[in-house]
DNA sequence: CGCCGCATGTAATTAGTTACATGATTGT
DNA sequence: ACAATCATGTAACTAATTACATGCGGCG
């Protein structure tokens, strides 16, 4: 059900339509809440059905027609109500952390390998982060008060990616500490 | 399907009830991998099902007897398969991220007051486990290979706890500066 | 001609949450 | 008597993943 408040806060600050919504998610929102195409258009029809958001069919030069969606203003209303509401814990779900209670001689290697993916892939998206981060968001205190939130939830991605590099690194060193004694 | 590898994981070390399992994912893997104690016994009776994990029935003084399950030889092969398969992305799905894209006059003290909660919450969890760590895990230079394994993953979570603490004070500090100006 | 990016979806399955349900024992 | 902790589950529902499916236009 959250995600549907995660697509209308999408949709505050530009309409959209399902594609460009996919792609947004996998850049700037996605860093809190992941999301596939296929899921965004499913809970993109229910918000439709609940009036939640219009839709506008916009014929394109070159391309095909695509669908651009604009929160409606009981769907602005709705998306207040769920901000104003009680949060649920985080869920913590991470494979590779559970994977590495499981640690010995025949894995270490492919733990080691794995947790250099993760590495590639947490500094990858820093780099997109901090880009965004400074091309938009460079001078914090002149920002909109809601933009001042992006640019906090922006500051608490990327500084809990750094965090995730120092320990990788800390971590790649014992496993090759542990590797070599066999 | 992961829970189910979380579960065995668990088990890995000591063989336990569903309650003690779900007890357990409360303190040291619930960290990575957070699960209710009815998703739990359902997995367990697929687990069972698959002949992953064998149960006896312990009746106990004093107290309801309980079902205690122990990881089988095919069970921890089917782990070790899991460990050395790929890993998925971890899932970002963060409510209290999300909703500070939305700030505004209108929510900034709910919002406030939501990242309070959220700082006592991370604040008594990384209590927890700096506790545990420094009990079981004191000397990590001497810890067996698995162990060491466990310890990484700890103090993954101790830092980002670190990390978000540090985050915290930083947004409550401008939350509130914003808070004054109306 | 085949691949890539744009653009949209449905169907089937699995995972996870919420609500409901029971029953024993210990402490106040 | 009542609440809390221990202990185990089922049923209904919602959310998320995986697999499948289609079609246009541009580029090499």
């Amino acid at each position: 059900m959250a995600l549907q408040h995660a697509i209308m806060t999408a949709l505050l600050e530009d309409a959209m339509s399902g594609y460009e919504l996919a792609k947004s998610f996998d850049s700037s929102l996605g860093f809190f809440w992941r999301a596939s195409h296929q899921q965004i258009y499913q809970e993109l029809r229910k918000l439709s059905d609940k009036k939640y958001l219009s839709s506008e069919t916009v014929p394109q030069a070159g391309k095909p027609s695509k669908i651009v969606y604009t929160l409606t203003a009981s769907g602005s209303k709705a998306l207040e109500d769920w901000v104003q509401g009680p949060s649920k814990l985080q869920d913590a779900k991470d494979d590779l952390l559970v994977k590495l209670y499981n640690l010995n001689h025949d894995n270490v290697a492919h733990l080691i390998a794995e947790l250099e993916h993760r590495r590639e892939f947490v500094m990858g998206r820093l780099y997109l982060y901090e880009r965004i981060r400074r091309r938009h968001y460079d001078d914090p205190k002149s920002l909109s008060i809601r933009r001042k939130g992006v640019y906090l939830a922006l500051t608490a991605g990327v500084t809990q990616g750094e965090q995730f590099l120092r320990w990788c690194d800390d971590a790649l060193e014992t496993l090759a500490s542990v590797e070599n004694q066999h």
